[in-house]
DNA sequence: TTGCACAATGGCAACGTTAACATTTGGGCG
DNA sequence: CGCCCAAATGTTAACGTTGCCATTGTGCAA
């Protein structure tokens, strides 16, 4: 029937209404100082013309996109799944949307990310780190783009936003301790993982706050095979009754490496993971773990950015607690 | 120093650099008619002021917004991590970005999908399909909008995307019928999952095809309790040899299930996965599942929006086979 | 009747960019 | 020496929206 226009315009609605342009755009805007019988034509002119409002038009006229950019270095990882799931609720509320940019085969840096949100249509953005930047020190966010890093490494110029994985190891040892364990025994994970590493320093700390000489640990590589071994390994320590492990797929592997070696899960060695992410995976039971809440730590970075809305707000680092989930494979030897 | 200015145009830039706008914005294209010399100068000038190009005006100028919007009802779900990867790939691939949306506390209807991203800055749309939404057989893609449907149901109107759940099946049947085994049990998943029941129906149409009355199915839920129970269940059946669940968790579930009644995998019982997401989590085993390309469903996707560009391409329907991976869960009967 | 306040609507300009067309300059060639 | 072509650059207008100010109409008090 009608030729397929280019695109409804508030000039086409408004000549079909028989009111000005800028009527329409009140009423789009639903301006108390429209009558609510022109307002009802000219809805009726927007329904039958299919008008929607031009995003580049407005945004050109506001000044913002109501949008947060997001760049992820690797989007596969642990938690990105929830960690969106926080970016789409924040954004949500605020009425943003979220635009996504993989910075990948660029160089690491943060310079690389932010120079690729520049040309797109974002108010402030969100920059996941997996791992160090090689300008992290040096870095300046561009001038008017409110910049928060999803890290535990606070940054002078950009607010930051992370689990706490200091206090997560915290929580472990001091659970394990608080139930009678002499010590308690750590399965590491590879060395450039920052946060591994500060799970690694909460733990060998919080045991020295204790007077405990921390164990020697394991090193691990993440997946549940070094975990089997590491579990094998530790199987042979008289001393080792509480394993605490970097993830669950390790502390899983670890918890099968021992009954390999003829050690029962929670009778002879108690063992905890980090992460929650078995729950409907095995089905014998249920790990000791640390619940983060990767959600909230999402919607946190989004809410700093749109929440400010153009109220020039100051640098904020921010570190939100796991919750220790009690399985059985703790025993208390009280 | 100098007061923060709102934002640089290439007016300002035109100015400093004592050219016209239309020789800065030819600079920022890289034409070749503009001489060297002069586009140096050009872009000192943008150094030194800071310019970067306005998305809003640029967009209103061509109309376009190179940007794929991605709806989705629900974040988390399995593989919607890999066809992120997918969109984002695609999109750098094309020099698009993407634009984030949760579908959610709105009706779960391709309608509100639509209207939802008809207010931002997209060229085209995808939504996934984790149920079936209500207006499925009515919805009308918006004018201009391309849309693409991540789901196994072919729509008239939306071109439509997915893992080949039938073939899947297939695969999965024919596999262990080739290696002598008389019949293949199924584990399934809750009725309301769409892709479970095409993967049902794949189960059950190629032992017919082969002769075979399929057995009687054990619903399960998609944990790996209910494959727990299942394997229970089904290791009093002497006839069953093979069993094949709808997912991965629920297969390690029923091996583990199998096990605790003395029978053994794969010596007695051969077991059959889905989605290969154990990989690191189970230490003793490679279970055999099949691999869905998810990074594939999304970067089909997005080539279709952002590879069209412009050009009025038609509506398609894509299905992508998965890959049955050999793990050591299966036994050879001949 | 005049004046005034207020409600409803319209006109204009500007946001930053770039396509299309116009102009200038320099050089080669008859 | 004049003509024409091509390279390099400039001018104008338009994309769709909305803030600001102007205009019109209406009712009411002075």
């Amino acid at each position: 029937m009608a030729a397929v226009k280019k695109s409804v315009s508030v000039k086409d609605v408004a000549r079909l209404a028989g009111v000005s342009e800028q009527t329409v755009s009140r009423t789009v805007h639903d301006s108390p100082s429209v009558r609510p019988e022109t307002k009802e034509r000219v809805r009726a002119a927007m329904r039958e013309l299919g008008y929607r409002p031009n995003f580049a038009g407005r945004s050109l006229r506001r000044g913002k996109f109501k949008t947060v950019g997001v760049a992820m270095f690797n989007i596969t990882g642990t938690g990105n799944l929830d960690r969106m799931e926080g970016f789409a609720a924040a954004a949500d509320k605020h009425g943003y949307a979220i635009t996504l940019t993989k910075v990948d085969g660029h160089p690491y840096t943060l310079e690389s990310a932010s120079s690729r949100m520049s040309a797109l249509p974002v108010d402030g953005m969100v920059v996941i780190m997996n791992r160090m930047p090689a300008d992290f020190g040096t870095f300046e966010p561009l001038p008017g783009m409110q910049t928060v890093l999803v890290t535990m490494l606070e940054h002078p110029l950009c607010s930051t936003v992370d689990n706490d994985q200091f206090d997560c190891s915290r929580q472990v040892v001091e659970y394990l301790l608080g139930r009678g364990h002499k010590t308690v025994h750590f399965i590491s994970c590879p060395e450039r993982s920052l946060s591994g590493m500060r799970r690694e320093e909460g733990w060998r700390e919080t045991l020295r706050a204790h007077g405990i000489e921390p164990p020697r640990l394991v090193r691990g590589d993440w997946t549940a095979q070094s975990g089997y071994a590491a579990g094998q390994a530790l199987a042979e320590d008289p001393t080792c009754t509480a394993i605490y492990a970097s993830n669950d797929a390790m502390a899983y592997g670890c918890i099968r490496g021992l009954e390999s070696c003829g050690r029962r899960v929670p009778e002879d060695v108690s063992v905890v993971g980090v992460d929650d992410s078995l729950g409907d995976i095995v089905p014998d039971r249920r790990l000791t773990t640390v619940r983060f809440d990767n959600k909230r730590v999402g919607m946190w970075a989004v809410d700093k950015i749109a929440g400010a809305d153009g109220g020039a707000s100051g640098v904020e680092h921010m570190l939100i607690p796991g919750v220790l989930v009690e399985g059985d494979t703790v025993r208390d030897l009280r």
